[in-house]
DNA sequence: CGACTTCTTGACAGCTCGCTCAAGAAGTGT
DNA sequence: ACACTTCTTGAGCGAGCTGTCAAGAAGTCG
């Protein structure tokens, strides 16, 4: 998964996986068919961890910092390990819509994190945290839609926490309806 | 440029050049000096017409409703184009930060694009199109974040379309003070 | 222990890649 | 028309790629 994630599909030569797992051609064609195969398996892993922190998200203690730590858990991604990204924006990058099964994948896991951040922020709708009048699920969209951004963004950035204030202007309206300037006071990280 | 575009850098290889333009090997390398050259020639033609696309933003006549458009044409892009996406993330995803060249190009395409739209948004304010109290800069970049993620999100939805309420999510606070039916009153939450 | 089955190995085939360069085509000046 | 220069061409080189498969290692059981 690590291999893939941070090289993509095709930049990921047999040699590289016999390397750095010591997979030999034979074992990984009698395993999993071809490449493609063992590439599926590492994208369904990461898949399932993308659905395990969206169900963290969506049942949080506090929404709004979670979400907003999530976002700023990808800027420091950028520093700490650049040029990896996200995998399932990498793959959606160099693959989709061509590769129909990992194009499934990726779905699933877009899906289930839009679902999380809908649903986390109906219950932070209910608490109070969020206000009335915020359509949920489309602020679930924008927020799923801005992760994926900020981590294609931030490769180009020498400083990628010149972005963070990009997190704060968009979660600013969910809670204050005039004042955005209002900062969300979290230090919660995971 | 269209190769590359659709492409990547790996992918399109100095056959796919010679049948799409009639380059062959030999004059490549005597122009450019190599595949790499002539990619950097074409993301520096990409990145030219980002850049008038910036200053288009920030000096149309209606702000707002151009930066909606400019949203809306990425969803609808990946409709009619599916698989291209924008140039400028996919080599991101791709190549940084790991070519420099490209990287420069890149970021420069970004800043002009975010300086476009914190420019657009400031007259916008001034002529009261956008409130005030904005972070047009901060705006600025959410709204670059914004539309790079909708490439990378929308290659994985059967129906890009879905994600247009989204874009609607991101502007409405750009205008609406509050939630319509609470009051507008100064409240300085701070 | 020996016969049989299953697993593991890495050299190899067949292909494509980026790039080179000698040879021919085209252009230029007198 | 001729000598000279510049441009254009595509076959071919070495390297790297994915996927194959015969041969050896390891395991299993009477």
């Amino acid at each position: 998964m690590e291999l893939f994630w941070s090289r993509g599909f095709a930049a990921t030569s047999l040699r590289d996986l016999k390397e750095g797992l010591g997979v030999l051609p034979g074992s990984l064609y009698a395993a999993y068919g071809d490449k493609h195969g063992l590439f599926l398996r590492a994208l369904g892993h990461y898949v399932g961890a993308a659905q395990e922190q969206a169900t963290e998200i969506a049942t949080g203690a506090t929404i709004l910092p979670g979400i907003r730590a999530l976002l700023l858990e990808v800027l420091q991604a950028a520093r700490t390990t650049p040029g990896r990204g996200c995998m399932l924006g990498n793959i959606a990058a160099e693959l989709l819509p061509g590769d129909e099964a990992a194009g499934r994948l990726v779905h699933s896991a877009f899906s289930s994190l839009e679902a999380g951040l809908e649903q986390g922020l109906r219950a932070a709708q209910r608490s109070g945290e969020v206000r009335p009048g915020i359509d949920c699920g489309a602020q679930a969209r924008l927020l799923l839609a801005l992760m994926q951004g900020l981590h294609i963004v931030a490769r180009a950035e020498a400083d990628p926490q010149r972005l963070a204030d990009a997190v704060d202007a968009a979660l600013a309206p969910l809670t204050d309806p005039a004042d955005p300037s209002s900062s969300p006071e979290s230090r919660r990280t995971r």
